[in-house]
RNA sequence: GGCGAGGUAGCUCAGCUGGUUAGAGCGCACGACUCAUAAUCGUGAGGUCGAGAGUUCAAGUCUCUCCCUCGCCA
């Protein structure tokens, strides 16, 4: 039994995710935590909301809210929303809490020793009526090489140049609009990056196990040369700047940046979830973080977007291989491209696209799951079209599988009493269905393996239509006519593979495979990813045992649905 | 502007280090079946693989130029 940590990008705190974000972490963690479980494997599945900095302060502000309030909220509304597509995290923790502070401090202080770290000073724009100093992109103004009015302090969207705050003409705060603006000087802790990239270097070159897109992403940076990098702003709200346990002279009103604490905060949850479950034996959690006390043969995944991707192979491990301590780094890791709304981008304000809410008050959690699985962004960006998302839903889960289930259980409902019939010896029929399955199993398991998600649900989808084959060939309806007993074999068979069928679906519709498994009454220990022996998984079923046929599993969409859909959400004509 | 990804059947996508008649699902046409959510099963029609040039015995797969789309710019 192999150890397996997964942890998925955490989701920022501000507002509800979007199906994109869904799709590209949180629910292909969940999928291969899932088949991880299926093939026996202890795993861990961690995650958390990101809530520091200053984007949480002004969505506080803005909901009149005190920031820990807010945190408070959303992490209950984001926890909910991935119940409802009934991500089985092991524990979803929070950045702000107790042990991820004492982490990010401990990491500070570790990497202060090693002279990593050091104080240097800045000048920054503070705004004085909103009492704050603002980020680059919080101050805007004019461009001072093509005049453009609202260029930010970081670049100008209208020429492309880079800017520095102090190079804009009239600016003003972003966030108020003040104009009340002046330069201060601030203290600030830097990581010096520089340092450390010959052993990031050594260690992404010695990665095997990540795609070309990820370390083509981690090579751009290093080739570009890591830079020294501020790690604290002037914030309120974050992990407070210690020193020696205390406040640190001149930070007191300072905080560490919220991309420095935020990856810590995978350990700081898993902390979370040692706390939760008493933290003893392999509830442990330094046994699966630290090399030294246990986590040697940890294998740790890692999923993410691709905007992610930067930080998880370059600063991550620059504060991890930095502290020289004998922290698990990440094995394999995975990296998805952008799932799009119709080809453009998701976007809040213009309406286009669903938030994971709105789409469980649309329909239950697996039809999502099955199409963002089925349709991942994996080799490129995706087209999410409900166009798309009809037929797929419809054809795969109402026809081929849900109507597999519904014809079989329903026929042995009515002509053998509900009962997995004895009588009965595989013929032509079993030995086809036999050999595609002995095929197709491995392939599935192979491709879930190597985290192709998509390749997995397409090969599943055809083990399902297998099923469908399979009854034609051995139509029991046609064999009931003159001789009940060839009928039984293929009822029973048929009963057989609904039972396999779900076991299969597990990992992609969790919640209707745990009720085709139910109505079939296929008891927990026997759901396992077990698939050596075929002809045993054929005659699984107690003979005689009674089946339950399960109500319609999956309702299929409708055109007017669609076409309201469509309406609410944007669709192919964004303008009309 | 810089950087990145991509342009393959009507649609959504596979096609590894170049090598038999370029694949899948959906959609479409025709046929079969009737146990089933008008579901299912079978057969078939659809592509000069963005454009041009080059390397090679051989290119969707390598090189160059161009066109177009999308994204990112901490």
């Amino acid at each position: 039994m192999a150890r397996i940590l997964i942890t998925s990008a955490l989701p920022y705190i501000n507002g509800v995710k979007h199906l994109g974000n869904l799709a590209g972490s949180m629910l292909p963690a969940d999928v291969y935590a899932r088949f991880q479980r299926a093939m026996g494997h202890d795993v861990l599945y961690i995650c958390a909301t990101d809530e520091h900095g200053t984007p949480a302060e002004l969505a506080a502000a803005a909901a009149d809210m005190d920031v820990r309030a807010y945190c408070d909220e959303q992490h209950e509304i984001q926890k909910r929303a991935g119940d409802g597509f009934a991500l089985s995290y092991d524990y979803f923790g929070r950045t702000s809490n107790e042990p991820n502070i004492v982490l990010t401090q401990h990491f500070a202080h570790v990497l202060e020793e090693k002279g990593l770290i050091e104080e240097r000073l800045e000048h920054q724009v503070f705004s004085i009526d909103d009492d704050r100093f603002l980020p680059d992109r919080y101050v805007e103004g004019t461009c001072p090489h093509c005049d453009f009015e609202r260029a930010r302090g970081d670049q100008c969207d209208n020429c492309g140049r880079l800017l520095e705050p102090t190079d804009l003409k009239e600016p003003y705060s972003k966030i108020s609009g003040s104009k009340n603006l002046e330069v201060r000087e601030t203290k600030h802790l830097h990581l010096l990056q520089t340092k450390v990239e010959p052993q990031i270097r050594a260690w992404v070159d010695a990665a095997t196990e990540w795609p070309s897109l990820a370390k083509s992403i981690a090579y751009k940076w290093l080739d570009e040369g890591l830079r020294d990098r501020s790690i604290t702003r002037d914030l309120k709200w974050g992990v407070p700047v210690t020193r020696d346990g205390q406040p640190r002279e001149g930070f007191e009103n300072k905080v560490f940046y919220v991309w420095f604490d935020a990856p810590i905060g995978y350990i700081g949850a898993t902390v979370e979830w040692a706390e939760a479950n008493g933290g003893a034996g392999s509830r442990d959690w330094e046994s699966w973080w630290r090399t030294d006390k246990g986590a040697g043969d940890v294998t740790y995944v890692q999923f993410m977007g691709k905007d992610n991707v930067a930080f998880h192979t370059v600063s991550f491990p620059a504060t991890i291989l930095g502290s020289e301590e004998p922290w698990k780094t990440v094995d394999k890791l995975k990296a998805f491209n952008w799932l799009t709304w119709y080809g453009g981008k998701f976007s809040t304000s213009e309406q286009r696209g669903v938030f994971m809410d709105q789409a469980l008050d649309l329909l239950p959690g697996d039809y999502w799951r099955w199409y963002l699985t089925a349709n991942a962004p994996e080799g490129a960006d995706s087209a999410f079209t409900w166009e798309h998302f009809q037929s797929l839903i419809n054809s795969d889960l109402a026809n081929v599988l849900g109507n597999f289930v519904n014809r079989i259980t329903r026929y042995t409902a009515s002509k053998f009493d509900g009962r997995v019939p004895a009588a009965g010896e595989p013929g032509e029929a079993e030995a086809w269905i036999a050999d595609e399955l002995g095929q197709r199993l491995p392939a599935i398991v192979a491709h879930m393996e190597a985290m192709e998600f998509r390749k997995a649900a397409a090969e599943v989808r055809a083990v399902w239509a297998a099923g469908n084959e399979y009854l034609t060939r051995a139509e029991p309806w046609v064999k009931y006519k003159s001789d009940v007993d060839a009928a039984a074999v293929g009822v029973r068979t048929g009963l057989n593979l609904v039972a396999l069928f779900g076991i299969l679906a597990q990992p992609f519709i969790p919640e209707a495979a745990g009720r085709i498994l139910d109505a079939m009454g296929v008891p927990q220990d026997r759901r396992s990813w077990q698939f050596g022996d075929i002809a045993g998984l054929l005659d699984a079923l107690p003979h005689g045992h009674a089946i339950t046929p399960p109500p319609v599993l999956f309702a299929k969409i409708e055109d007017d649905q669609v076409a309201e859909w469509t309406q609410r959400f944007g669709g192919a004509e964004p303008d009309a």
